[in-house]
RNA sequence: GGAGGCGUCGCCUAGUCUGGUCUAUGGCGCCCGCCUGCUAAGCGGGUUUGGGGCUACAACCCCAUCGAGGGUUCAAAUCCCUCCGCCUCCGCCA
């Protein structure tokens, strides 16, 4: 949720946020009512509990009739004060429901406008020429057939569509990928993590998922109080919850392996081919804590660990700053990177990097400690590797004219010195 | 999954049976000051968090906060219920 303050002391600037998302500015005045509802309420409340509780040490120092006089007088008292207090909490939540109504207020930066509004940053590399180099590229799909990488005939036979097995080359890749993401950011000075991948509905709703579109994506487990995460930015955002963190230690910089899982319910029909879009898939995330001060420079850095790791894969990719209506609600802006993929034609996302500022964390209830004062901290998220989709960028930029995949310099000793992945036959 | 025990303001801890000066005890740690060639020791003071009022987002006043949420009561750390977590034993298992 927003600070309370920006939507009191500037609710313009709230409204001008809504209007760059293209989303209605209601929300900012529905909320501004529930404030001056639920002070109101409290200050009632507080009255009427002080009065009691100035009672209450009377009748406990009376005796006899005096205090049966007592008695009779402060049981009044004491039924308005537990209606006031009911009040008060209904007060209390429509406020909170509410405020939590309202996106995060984008950035400046920000570019306002939709999911085509977004402005290209940078192109990196250049996409390779298949037609000049005399041949035509073959998609991931085949690619991963040939090499034994991919099976996702098997994989629809166990789980159904959207599902996939890696196996032999393609298993190797997976962990090749994983353990080369893991070195970059223990080497950056990230604490790296394994996280659960199942969390209670506290954390979920914790990250601002559940709001945006009544968590269509995500998986429940029946029966239980339990969500499957489509990110470790779940379980990470919420790993510091209820907590006060000592503001030196900022910022505090995770690198956190989980499988990830999502319904892909809004998705029927796009990206049904191969591994792009799946239910499940392992990713490599960072997640940071810092402070409000420093997390637009944070947000750079974080996009500088995605290049880097891209540069690594030797990638053709762009750089695109998404626009303020294609942005998550908990997120002020958001930088992607998007690979060139040879048999689409065009580039697709493979990594995601969003700065919350402290969006999450007033939610989840985390603080930093500040010399003698606590205050609210940031949290910024970025994808390291999304397994699948860089395999697929990985397998169709670095084919061969025989179905033959280069591997990258820097995956080869992850791959027990692998120059080449060759076709197998089955 | 079964049985039992436990959860107090950074850490440890008193208080819960017998509800009411608990505005929660004491120790450790930490902060400020005094003392002191320096350090240590000693002495004095301070030290949960959130919200509301008023305002300079100071001071001050008030409300809540003893794992969480309900309930009983004039009054709950204390009694009752539900949930969560931890520990011990048993069962099961990677």
């Amino acid at each position: 949720m927003i600070d309370p303050r920006i939507l009191r002391d500037e609710p313009d600037r709230v409204r001008a946020s809504q209007a760059k998302r293209g989303a209605s500015p209601d929300v900012v005045d529905r909320a501004l009512e529930a404030d001056t509802a639920r002070r109101a309420a409290i200050a009632a409340f507080e009255e009427k509990r002080s009065a009691q509780k100035t009672f209450g040490k009377q009748v406990a120092q009376a005796s006899g009739d005096e205090k049966q006089a007592l008695l009779a007088q402060v049981k009044q008292l004491s039924a308005e004060v537990k209606d006031l207090e009911a009040a008060q909490t209904t007060a209390d939540e429509a406020w909170t429901t509410a405020l939590k109504a309202i996106p995060n207020v984008v950035a400046d930066e920000t570019p306002a406008g939709g999911e085509d509004d977004f402005v290209v940053l940078e192109e990196i590399g250049t996409p390779r020429d298949f037609a000049a180099e005399g041949f035509e590229p073959r998609d991931h799909v085949e690619l991963g057939r040939m090499l034994g990488a991919i099976d996702l005939e098997r994989g629809a036979k166990v789980s159904g569509s959207r599902f996939y097995f890696l196996t032999g080359v393609g298993a190797q890749l997976e962990l090749a990928l994983v353990n080369l993401a893991m070195e970059q950011a223990r080497g950056a000075g990230f604490t790296q993590v394994i996280a659960p991948s199942l969390v209670r509905t506290e954390a979920m709703a914790g990250t601002g998922y559940l709001d945006q579109g009544g968590g269509e994506d995500i998986y429940r487990i029946e029966g239980e109080d339990l969500y499957l995460v489509g990110t470790s930015e779940v379980p990470m955002a919420a790993y510091h919850s209820q907590e006060i963190l000592d503001g030196a230690s900022l910022p505090r910089r995770y690198a956190s392996f989980s499988p990830c899982f999502r319904k892909e319910a809004g998705s029927h029909g796009k990206d049904t081919k191969g591994i792009i879009r799946v239910h499940w898939f392992d990713k490599v995330e960072m997640f940071v804590y810092a402070t409000l001060e420093d997390a637009a420079d944070e947000h750079q850095r974080l996009l500088a660990w995605e290049k880097e790791f891209l540069d690594k894969l030797e990638l053709a990719y762009r750089v695109v700053d998404i626009a303020a209506g294609d942005l998550g609600g908990s997120a002020i802006r958001k930088f992607d990177c998007e690979a060139w993929i040879p048999t689409q034609g065009k580039y697709r996302e493979l990594t995601s990097t969003s700065n919350c500022t402290d969006f999450q964390t007033r939610r989840l209830d985390t603080r930093g400690r500040f010399g003698d004062r606590t205050g609210p901290i940031a949290t910024l998220n970025g994808t390291l590797t999304a397994i699948t989709r860089a395999i697929v960028a990985v397998l169709e930029t670095h084919q061969q004219a025989d179905g033959s995949v280069r591997v990258p310099q820097a995956l080869r000793p992850h791959l027990g010195g692998l120059e080449v992945l060759e076709p197998v036959s089955r």
